[in-house]
DNA sequence: GTCATGCCTAAGCAATGCTTATGGTGGAGG
DNA sequence: CCTCCACCATAAGCATTGCTTAGGCATGAC
């Protein structure tokens, strides 16, 4: 099998005319090409050179050898500039899969931050929620997904992240959304969620109603939902109108221009935490980890 | 530094979708593809597989990589191809030179031979005298030189062999030649040199005449040399028209129609030594160290 | 639950490839 | 004419590479 290694050596040779002035051509010792083209010579069945007394000559499959060379060293080099390009941030590819409130809050800082230092790389997004998107990073469609979960609730067992690289972005705390004209509205003490066991509920999408029965039964009480709706401004809408208390994240409520509703603090205190996935293969290629480290800025900026 | 070999596992895991796969296709263990991934992966600064639980994908580098790595591979393909047919004489070139008797002898045969048994090589010939086409052979003009020398005649240092792949071919024998009414013509028995010391000479090249002239010496007397041609024709024209008498060697007489002249074998006998000639080097290229042996058979069959 | 498949790691071993040291050869210059 | 220099080949030593076998672990199928 011929190796690149002997095709350079080769080339050297014929460009130097001599295997001392391949050697120093190549920075290596003179019998370490004698070495090179002796086994070149063996796997080729045939001489390639020909020692003249004054000079180093090719023979007719040398130069055939020589001849290739130049487009197999070439294609080589294109790989491997290629694969450092990659390796050096000034190419490469991110594919973020992110939930709605993290594509409007985090995502746009970590990716300008990424545009801007590192212009060779291209960043995309798909929008997608938790479930459906951490399949697809297992599925290969994406590199990095932003998903949450409830750290005080248990975790079923076909949403584990065992498999994954979990990157901690921010702790999302969760606030209770009441009309600004509610009894509880305005004051600056946080509030017990017991206090809102008899209120009609407006729930948000299905992992967050999921969760936020769990937390009420935890207070002793059961929660009315009357209204269900994941859009987020339809919930405050809604709470805005009078028809009923709703507990969403801050994240999601950052980008809502929430007018009639006010946010109380609750207790006990609960958060959803915002995370960065990946897989673990993934988490070394450079334009991942860079990205990564944009989100983890970016979130520390919101904390 | 990427080497081929590294290539061509990389292909292999692509293609057959594990690392158990792609052993089976290289015909190699398991742990030795894991180990060049692994090798590769370093030297390219960046993952280029993704373990899935499933089955192997590629990262973008990886499928840069393996991009490059069917052109790689295929130049590199193509050039053991094209080595391995010189090789193995589907192709490959001989250039020979020759002096005219040995052209109009021994090559036609040789040649023949090549053409029919190797067809897809290549044979070329061009007419040269020894000193110029043994010139030429370490010169690079050409691959193998007929040339031809006296055994019993030293040899000027500037046409020492010492350096060159020297393989007899045949012993060409001197045979003197006299106008058919001669008084020695038609004799069955040899001719002493030395009863020739009265005619007239026609002398052929300069390199014969030298010969000649040294051979007659021995015998005790200088050869009268009135008529000098290179030609042999021309010799032997001229010594049916009465003009003299030549000695000239077996293999130049056998492709002349000699009408009036009668060859007499000459005592001593003096040969001259048909040799083919080629550097240590290209006696190893299998076209050219078959065209020697072509050219030892012919000469075999002349013998 | 058990089995099969596939990957990783470790350890042993052979082969590769580089180095330094040394000898031989041909050409150039004193 | 002889010496010196540049170049190549070879040998021995040594580090590295690369392959193997053996064992362990995780995952998915029957």
């Amino acid at each position: 099998m011929i190796e690149a290694r002997h095709l350079r050596v080769l080339r050297a040779v014929a460009r130097g005319g001599s295997f001392s002035a391949a050697a120093r051509a190549l920075g290596c010792t003179q019998p370490a090409v004698s070495q090179q083209m002796k086994a070149l010579e063996a796997s080729a069945g045939t001489p390639l050179l020909v020692r003249g007394p004054r000079e180093m000559r090719l023979t007719q499959a040398g130069e055939a050898l020589v001849r290739h060379a130049d487009g197999i060293l070439a294609g080589l080099a294109a790989a491997e500039e290629e694969v450092a390009a990659i390796a050096g941030l000034r190419a490469g590819r991110v594919r973020l899969a992110s939930f709605p409130s993290g594509t409007s809050t985090l995502v746009p800082g970590a990716f300008a931050e990424m545009r801007e230092r590192h212009p060779g790389t291209e960043v995309s997004l798909v929008e997608a929620e938790p479930p459906d998107s951490v399949d697809m990073l297992r599925a290969g469609d994406c590199d990095i997904t932003l998903a949450f979960r409830y750290p005080d609730l248990p975790t079923p067992a076909e949403e584990s992240w065992d498999d994954l690289v979990v990157r901690p972005l921010l702790a999302d705390r969760l606030v209770g959304v009441v009309p600004r004209r509610h009894p509880l509205a305005g004051g600056s003490a946080a509030v017990d969620l017991a206090a809102l066991a008899e209120e009609r509920w407006i729930a948000g999408c299905p992992r967050c109603r999921r969760h936020l029965v769990e937390m009420c039964e935890r207070e002793g009480f059961t929660p009315r939902i009357d209204l269900a709706t994941d859009d987020y401004p339809a919930v405050t809408g809604l709470v805005a109108a009078g028809l009923g208390v709703a507990v969403l994240p801050r994240l999601a409520l950052e980008s809502l221009r929430s007018r009639g509703v006010a946010t109380v603090a609750l207790r006990p205190a609960v958060h959803r935490e915002v995370v960065a996935l990946t897989l673990p293969d993934l988490a070394h290629v450079p334009a991942v980890d860079m990205m990564l480290a944009r989100l983890t800025r970016a979130a520390l900026g919101r904390a």
